[in-house]
RNA sequence: GGAGGGGUGGCCGAGCGGCUGAAGGCGCAGCAUUGGAAAUGCUGUAUACGGGAAACUGUAUCGAGGGUUCGAAUCCCUCCUCCUCCGCCA
C-alpha cells in the first residue's frame, strides 16, 4: 500500500508507473475523494473541539446547581452530536472508496527496472551452461516413475489434478533438498530459522498484499473462521512482526523457514499440466528479511546471491533475470527471477523470486522500526526470495543430472544429506 | 468442551465516570557531578490523522467493534486474544 501523502504529492508518477505495470486501474477519482476527505475531517473536528469544551462547563453548572442552564447546554450538545453524526457518516463513506481504491494499488517500480510486459524483462546473468547430451534427455515424470520415486496416478485419486505422492528416495530426496538448503543459509548466510503456522488470517495475507486483490489464488477453509492455507512463508513470516516497532540496532533481521505452499492455481487450466512444475501444495524455503531503507537493495542482492548459491552447489544451470514493470508481482519495487535449466523443456523455468517491497508491505501491516532512541519510527523494508522452491529443484536435479541408464547423479553438496548416496538408481544396485 | 482470571505507553505496572494522554518504575536521551566511569541528581521521552512556513494547534487512540451518558481507560453488550484449573487428545 501507498501512502495517502505519497500518492498525493507523486500523482503522475504513481500514474505513470500504472501504465507501465499494464494496469488498467485509473487515479482520476483520488484527488477528490483525498480533498473530501480531508475537508470533512476538519469539519467533525472543528466540532468535537466545540463538543469538548462544553462537556466540562455541564459537569460544573450541575455542581452549582443552576439545572435549566446545564439543560440548555444539553440541547446544543444534542444538535452538535447530530451534526457530527451526519458529517461522520458522510466520511466513513468518502474513506471507504478511497481505501477501496488505495488498496489495490500496485507498488511502484524501482528506477531501475525496465519499463514494459513480460519481453522486456532483462537478463542480467548466466550460470554454468546447459548439458550437452549424447543421448536424449528424459522429462523429470519419466525418470521419476521409472526410480519409483515418483507417484503421480495415486496422488490423482486420493486428492486430485495438481497432486504428486513422492516415494522411497523421491522422498528422501525432497526431505534431504530441504536440510540442505536449511542448513546453507543458516550455518553460512546467517538467517534464523523459523517454523510458522500453514493457515493464517485474513489481517495476514493483506499484509503482505494477497488479499484483497488476489483471494481466488488461496485456498480458503470452511470453518467460519476466515482462515487460508498459506500460498508462501513470505505471509506467516514477513507478519511474524506486523504491528511491531522494531529496535534500528536490530536491522537487518533475516529469516529462513521451510513451508508448504499451497495456491489454488485458478486461472492456470491448461498450462504446465505435466509433472511437478505447478502444484496446488509443494515445498519451499523461504528467505525473508526487514532491513532499512537505505539498506534494503544491497539486502536485495545479497539475499539473492544466497538464493543463487544453492542453485550452484547443486551444479544447476540458471540464469538471473530482472522482472521488467509489467511482469512485476502487485507488492514488488523490483523483482530478480532466478530460472533453472530444464532440458526436457528446453528453456530456463523459474525457481526463485527475490523482491524488495519497499515500505510497500510495512506500511500494510505496520512494521516500523525506531532509527535510534528516541528517533521518529520509520516503515521498514521487507524482502523475500525463495531459497528455493524444492519441488522445482527435485525435478530439475533430476532432468540435469540424468545418465544414459536412467540414473541420477547427486551433486557432492548433497550426498550427506542422503547418508553418502552419489546415485540415484543405475548401477548394481538397480540391476539386483 | 466446562470453570475462572487478564489484555493500559518501547517494556513493566497503577487507575475503575469529569481534575487522566494517562501515576510510579524500567529503558532511552540530554545536562550536572567525575581524572574517567559507576552510583546519584535534574530535565526530557507515545502514535496516527488534520490545520499551520514555523512556533504551535485540533481530533482520535488504554485488545477490536458497538451501546449508555452532557462526559467512558473506568459502566453495559458482542467479538478477538492470553493465562490458570478440569476434561479430551497428537
Amino acid at each position: 500500500m501507498l501512502g495517502l501523502d505519497f500518492i498525493r504529492q507523486n500523482l503522475e508518477l504513481v500514474r505513470q508507473s500504472l501504465v507501465n505495470r499494464r494496469s488498467d486501474l485509473t487515479l482520476d477519482a483520488f484527488a477528490e475523494l483525498d480533498a473530501a476527505r480531508r475537508r470533512l475531517i476538519g469539519e467533525v473536528e472543528q466540532r468535537k473541539a466545540l463538543l469538548n469544551r462544553i462537556s466540562p462547563q455541564i459537569g460544573a453548572l450541575l455542581k452549582s446547581g443552576q439545572q435549566s442552564a446545564a439543560d440548555a447546554k444539553r440541547a446544543e450538545m444534542r444538535q452538535l452530536k447530530a451534526d457530527i453524526e451526519a458529517l461522520e457518516a458522510e466520511r466513513e463513506g468518502v474513506e471507504r472508496r478511497l481505501q477501496e481504491l488505495v488498496r489495490v494499488i500496485p507498488n511502484v517500480p524501482h528506477a531501475s527496472v525496465p519499463p514494459g510486459d513480460e519481453s522486456a524483462n532483462q537478463e542480467v546473468a548466466r550460470w554454468g551452461a546447459p548439458r550437452a547430451f549424447d543421448f536424449e534427455p528424459k522429462d523429470h515424470v519419466e525418470l521419476g516413475v521409472a526410480l519409483d520415486m515418483l507417484d503421480l496416478d495415486r496422488a490423482a485419486k486420493i486428492s486430485g489434478a495438481r497432486f504428486a505422492a513422492l516415494k522411497g528416495l523421491g522422498a528422501k530426496l525432497e526431505r534431504a533438498l530441504i536440510n540442505f538448503m536449511l542448513d546453507l543459509h543458516l550455518g553460512e548466510h546467517g538467517y534464523v530459522e523459523v517454523l510458522p503456522p500453514f493457515i493464517v488470517n485474513a489481517d495476514s495475507l493483506f499484509g503482505t498484499g494477497q488479499l484483497p486483490k488476489f483471494e481466488q489464488d488461496l485456498f480458503k477453509l470452511t470453518d467460519e473462521r476466515g482462515l487460508y492455507l498459506i500460498p508462501t512463508a513470505e505471509v506467516p513470516v514477513t507478519n511474524l512482526h506486523r504491528g511491531e516497532l522494531l529496535d534500528g540496532a536490530r536491522l537487518p533481521i533475516r529469516y529462513v523457514a521451510y513451508t508448504p505452499c499451497f495456491r489454488s492455481e485458478a486461472g492456470s487450466y491448461g498450462r504446465d499440466t505435466r509433472g511437478l512444475i505447478r502444484q496446488h501444495q509443494f515445498d519451499k524455503v523461504e528467505l525473508v528479511a526487514f532491513a532499512k531503507p537505505e539498506e534494503s537493495y544491497a539486502e536485495l542482492e545479497r539475499l539473492t546471491s544466497h538464493a543463487e548459491a544453492v542453485l550452484q552447489r547443486l551444479e544447476l544451470p540458471y540464469r538471473k533475470v530482472t522482472l521488467a514493470t509489467g511482469d512485476l508481482g502487485f507488492a514488488s519495487a523490483k523483482t530478480y527471477d532466478l530460472e533453472v535449466w530444464l532440458p526436457s523443456q528446453g528453456t530456463y523455468r523459474e525457481i526463485s523470486s527475490c523482491s524488495n517491497f519497499e515500505a510497500f508491505q510495512a506500511r500494510r501491516a505496520d512494521i516500523r522500526f525506531r532509527r535510534e532512541p528516541g528517533a521518529k519510527p520509520e516503515f521498514v523494508h521487507t524482502l523475500n526470495g525463495s531459497g528455493l522452491a524444492v519441488g522445482r529443484t527435485w525435478l530439475a536435479l533430476l532432468e540435469n543430472h540424468q545418465q544414459a541408464d536412467g540414473s541420477v547423479t547427486i551433486p557432492p553438496s548433497l550426498r550427506p544429506y542422503l547418508g553418502g548416496l552419489a546415485q540415484l538408481g543405475g548401477g548394481p544396485r538397480s540391476s539386483a
